[in-house]
DNA sequence: CCCTACAATAGACATTGTCTAAGTCAAGCC
DNA sequence: GGCTTGACTTAGACAATGTCTATTGTAGGG
């Protein structure tokens, strides 16, 4: 549970019950929350947290390389507590669940060099859209 | 230039002056705008267009098909006039910069079953993010 | 040339996120 | 344990993007 915790502190974190309580949401959590919805479930558990703290505490995370931001819909930024492991998402068109998904093969790999028009490529997203089974079914 | 005009007014698309703006805006450009730029571009050619017309305008050439939404970045959707080629896009992650590329092999066939939890999978984007050349530079 | 339904407009509103100034507190030090 | 201090938190203003509504305008058919 708490080596996310634990890792902060090792790390010079100056721990607060703010904090705490923001780590404890996306620990506790394996889906990919919204920083608002972050935010409603740590003023459950600490009601007098602000929206600001939330986010700042959120920003801090993935600096830190242990949460990352997910941009699957415009609507807003999600928050994937599952960063030490690589993996991509698959996303309902509908009602905008996400699930983690592992694909075969490199897609990195899958662009020439023809196609990099001089730029530098670290890194792929992989996003599959569809319909969850749930939407399917209404 | 304006087959884009012909398809749109060939399906009944009722043509007005602030309609063609946009339409042209997207069509003479083939980078990948915000509304907002659109917004500005279509302002140079017809003063008075309002803010909520592009955006109404853009939504309705989307559900058309004409043009396809990209969210690259969180800030703003941008609006790419490619979409009869499929292609996805190579990002830079400093600039915002975004280049239409054709990777080969198909991601969709890189998902097993067993990784789709029941969902209807109908779509794909990869986002490859790198330096561009300009940046790298600097 | 008129109607009428559809489109455009201005501006209020909503959502998401950022910033600031002032107050508060965790943690090191004695 | 009790200070001190700089980092943390707070409320709320602000900013960016997008949506909605009520009103006015107009394209295109008769």
């Amino acid at each position: 549970m708490s080596d996310l915790l634990e890792r902060l502190r090792g790390r010079g974190w100056r721990m607060t019950a703010q904090r705490r309580v923001v780590a404890e949401v996306l620990d506790g959590e394996h889906v990919h929350l919204t920083a608002d919805e972050v935010h409603a479930r740590a003023v459950a558990k600490l009601p007098e947290i602000s929206r600001a703290t939330v986010y700042n505490t959120l920003g801090e995370l993935v600096s830190l390389g242990e949460v990352l931001e997910v941009a699957t819909d415009q609507r807003a930024k999600r928050y994937d507590p599952n960063a030490h492991r690589p993996h991509h998402h698959l996303v309902c068109a509908r009602c905008g669940a996400i699930r983690d998904v592992h694909p075969t093969g490199n897609p990195l790999a899958d662009l020439p060099d023809s196609e990099r028009y001089g730029f530098t490529v670290s890194d792929v997203e992989v996003t599959y859209r569809g319909i969850c089974p749930n939407c399917a079914a209404a």
